[in-house]
DNA sequence: CCCCGTTAGTTCAATTTTTCACAAATTGCG
DNA sequence: CGCAATTTGTGAAAAATTGAACTAACGGGG
């Protein structure tokens, strides 16, 4: 028995393949190979074997992968084969536009309730979904068997939401709000930070063009402020 | 003369470490070093260190940083001088979420307009941002100035508008649709895949409960496929 | 004015991640 | 059946990233 620790890049990975593997299913194609798929979706084929070899051996040498088998595995491995119900706290423009998105989606992830402070708000419905008093959280919680959380508050109160979110013993939580949250070791937080993507764009822009990434760091001082 | 390829990693922490400036300076704290940012905010101290320097030396030993002035040499470094003017491609649920919440976003970014192929939308306008024909898009990057472009179509659609974003010289974008793009060395691709990331909290709440991350493989062969 | 404590900038070591390259396994064909 | 053509799975090398340790610089107090 190997003991390993997965990377999340790993696994994000993975998500990637069963997306490839998913178009190729759909357009008839029964066998592939790491070489193929590589060609196809500009990836790295050593990486891909490296990937699905963490989990097991999925291909069979000298032809490649099942397209259908693989496909199996990875939903397997990703645990997409059970439904996860999700909520989303902060019923605002982000978050009915993320409760909109996710139940569009086709996929196992479904949109049970969304949460909101705002009395005028609680008890109206987004598409068919719900909102709800964050102070009945707990309750809706176990009610409707949520395992999956989605923090879409200002950033000034989503620490207080994941608090409240891991107390009522969500184990997934996924935040949009732009602040670095503190979780306990046992959940798995996960911060998309749209500012900081486009941030990074503008760093982009913001360099001579055709430089490719690489700067000219000045030499020697920069000024130097006095007190 | 250094010249050194700053890695995309560096350059997110760069965002991170302006949002803590600003929340410093919000506060009233007019001096920090990289310890007492470290312990604010979870982060690394030598890596903070190491992140400025390859800029500047924005420091001063035996003191740390004056929070205002770090504060202004990060928004040059980032670009975030420089207004942007964003247009979104594709007014569905996702483009018309992503440009009400950058509008709102008080940033340097401004979102000009929507594009969309549907007859009924074109014209129409989401809070102040009209929705134009994405047939007459680069007439219109060239006349509103447009340098950053955000993708929020279909999958399937999603290369074709990187292209025509390409073609009309468009060097930075963001892509929101679920699929790998291609785009060539001289532009600036960032993806955020909601739905990867979704899959990632998957992942992890199929794992064994406590083993935080490790897995195990079973060692010997997986099932070996008849054809 | 010098010494001590502090902290930035930098070098070096450790870790993680990616990539390479090759042995082992499998199929198809002569 | 055996050989050639593939393609996996993997061990080892390379590259990238992080973290720790050290050196140089600065300010305050005696």
């Amino acid at each position: 028995m190997k003991v390993e620790k997965i990377s999340e890049l790993t696994t994000n990975r993975l998500s990637v393949y069963l997306r490839c593997l998913n178009e190729l299913a759909a357009t008839g194609v029964k066998t592939t190979s790491s070489d193929d798929m590589a060609k196809r979706f500009h990836l790295n084929s050593a990486q891909i074997r490296k990937d699905l070899a963490y989990f097991g051996e999925f291909g069979v040498r000298g032809v490649g992968y099942y397209v259908e088998t693989l496909r199996e595995q990875l939903i397997k491995i990703l645990g997409l084969n059970n439904e996860h119900r999700v909520c989303i706290i902060g019923s605002g423009r982000l978050g009915t536009a993320l409760a909109d998105y996710y139940e569009y989606t086709q996929s196992n992830f479904s949109v049970v309730t969304l949460f909101d402070t705002d009395k005028a708000k609680i008890g109206q419905k987004i598409g068919n979904i719900k909102i709800n008093d964050i102070e009945k959280f707990a309750e809706v919680v176990e009610k409707e068997r949520i395992d999956v959380a989605v923090i879409a508050v200002p950033a000034q109160f989503a620490q207080g939401v994941l608090d409240l979110i891991m107390k009522a013993g969500i184990k997934a939580v996924m935040n949009f709000a732009p602040i670095a949250l503190k979780a306990i070791d046992e959940v798995k937080l996960k911060s998309v930070d749209l500012t900081i993507s486009l941030e990074s764009l503008s760093y982009f822009l913001a360099q001579p063009v055709g430089d490719n990434g690489k700067i000219v760091k000045p030499n020697g001082k920069t000024r130097r402020i006095k007190k």
